[in-house]
DNA sequence: AATGAACGCAACCGCCGCTTC
DNA sequence: CGAAGCGGCGGTTGCGTTCAT
């Protein structure tokens, strides 16, 4: 209804051009005094334009950006090229090995869902994980290579073998499912490299962990997941889903002046890891001079004499202009946690719960997650696919306060994982999050992996490689693994050419 | 050097859910 | 309670750049 209505209206404004003083480019300005909205790329006096008016008046109410400010672009475009580009910390470059290991590893669990894998990468924009995926998706697929590294592939194998059904918390909701558009050749595409892994394994310590040891995981968990992608673990007591609008702009609420100009998220930081605090300068929106860093940011836009658009650099670390971004300077701290041993990154995909259960129970079709569960679905061609109708429609997108407990933590070793697995997901992630639940109690590497452990120490924590790899993962039987996962037999290798892959 | 394919990325589109009136 | 508005999310598209032939 007025969906339609709105769509409408989008439409309307993001249609077109705008208003005069943007008219440098040749595309703003009014038609018979109706303000045409502007698309395409933006321009650096744009992005100016936006970024002081989020200074002054903090995130949110984009539609009104258009109205106040004079940027003739539609409050989604605005709130879409604040989010991806503009916004303080974001982290810009290429996608560190740790990063793409948590990416396949929350890919396998969550599926297409980029804006919850980018509450788990800190910096890093749901838009551009997905680029990044989709991309890499391609590539392997063309190359021949597994999406998910063979330890990710496993899990579901094996898991769905012992245990499906088990935790069934939502047994017949699992399934988020969104399949990867295309077919089984998919399955094999992966994201990982092991022989980065070597070099940085780290395993990003992005995870959010309390200091204050009496705040269950659980907790932890809700909280973080609630916060947006870039705002991850804010702590909040906000609920569900006013929660995390809140938390995007935690400190707007209160008036949209400057003090807003920064993101909780960064505050989190600041009692999570001194590490990352430092390596990021945050700021606090009660910064006395948060100007510094507006103009840190506006400069940077602007410094590119273009909109951001309009320049790829195209090197290991891209510096977007728009972006405001300084990775480099900025963001070298996530290289800087400790790192874990190979054998731990290789492991942590070993933990990964993947969803076997679905596999197993066919009680659904993940027919559009994309997720290693989907693709191993995908692959074993299950006949009893239709029954996914039902299962899909219950995983759709409500997220339900639960499932927001996803989120949070950013390491890769976490327990996380677990969590993911034993609470209700939106996207019917559920089935998948049960499954691993279900392992866990099954005695297998995860459940060794607790909340507690997790946040002890109230850093990232890396677990020890016993902990984390399972018995069954290693020892797996190959029939069985050759059988349900043909892409096996393609990624003996698949370190090597996976890496040869990146290279080229 | 020219050309086409592949890549990478930004932006748009449409739908959905939540909030407000 | 329903309509309208708004913001968020995931999918898709368009385009500039890079690479291979």
């Amino acid at each position: 209804m007025n969906q339609v209505k709105t769509e409408n209206e989008d439409d309307m404004q993001c249609n077109d051009q705008t208003r005069s003083q943007l008219n440098d480019e040749g595309n703003g300005g009014s038609v018979g005094g109706v303000v045409v909205l502007k698309k395409g790329p933006w321009t650096s006096a744009e992005d100016a334009i936006l970024v002081d008016y989020v200074r002054k008046h903090g995130e949110g109410n984009w539609n009104a950006v258009q109205k106040n400010s004079g940027l003739s672009r539609c409050g989604k475009s605005c709130r879409l090229r604040w989010a991806n580009h503009l916004r303080p910390n974001l982290k810009k470059g290429s996608f560190t090995a740790d990063e793409e290991q948590l990416i396949a590893k929350l890919h396998s669990k969550m599926g297409n869902k980029w804006a919850r894998m980018a509450a788990h990468l800190p910096g890093r924009t749901d838009n551009e994980i997905k680029n990044y995926w989709n991309t890499r998706t391609k590539r392997c697929q063309r190359a021949g290579l597994p999406v998910y590294p063979k330890e990710v592939r496993k899990r579901p194998f094996q898991e769905g073998q012992r245990g499906q059904g088990t935790g069934g918390i939502n047994d017949g909701d699992r399934g988020h499912h969104d399949f990867l558009p295309k077919n089984n050749y998919e399955m094999h595409d992966a994201i990982f490299d092991n022989l980065n892994l070597k070099q940085n394994q780290g395993i990003l310590p992005i995870a959010i962990v309390p200091e204050n040891p009496d705040i269950s995981a659980n907790s932890i968990l809700l909280n973080s997941f609630d916060s947006p992608p870039y705002c991850n673990s804010v702590p909040s007591a906000l609920p569900n889903h006013h929660h995390l609008r809140e938390s995007t702009m935690p400190f707007l609420g209160s008036s949209g002046t400057n003090k807003n100009w920064f993101y909780p998220y960064y505050h989190v930081q600041d009692h999570t890891s001194d590490k990352i605090v430092q390596s990021f300068e945050l700021h606090s929106p009660l910064d006395p001079s948060p100007s510094s860093h507006y103009s840190m940011c506006y400069l940077h836009s602007l410094s590119n004499g273009n909109s951001s658009t309009s320049k790829p650099t195209s090197k290991a670390v891209k510096l977007e202009l728009p972006s405001l971004q300084y990775p480099e300077t900025g963001f070298g701290g996530w290289g800087t946690f400790p790192q874990p041993p190979l054998n731990e990154s290789v492991d942590v995909f070993n933990q990964s719960p993947l969803p076997h259960a679905a596999l197993e129970s066919g009680c659904s079709s993940p027919h559009n997650s994309g997720t290693l569960e989907a693709l191993v679905y995908q692959s074993k061609t299950f006949p009893n696919s239709k029954n996914n109708s039902s299962d899909k429609s219950s995983h759709s997108s409500t997220a339900t306060p639960v499932d927001r407990a996803e989120s949070s933590v950013l390491n890769m070793n976490e327990t996380e994982w677990e969590d993911y697995t034993d609470r209700a997901s939106p996207f019917g992630a559920t089935s998948i999050l049960n499954e691993c639940h279900a392992v866990n109690t099954n005695g297998n590497s995860w459940d060794k992996l607790t909340p507690a452990q997790n946040f002890n120490g109230n850093n990232v924590k890396y677990e020890p490689v016993d902990q984390v790899s399972t018995p069954n993962s290693e020892n797996q039987p190959m029939s069985l693994l050759n059988i349900t996962w043909p892409d096996v037999l393609l990624a003996s290798d698949w370190n090597d050419q996976f890496m040869d892959l990146r290279r080229t």
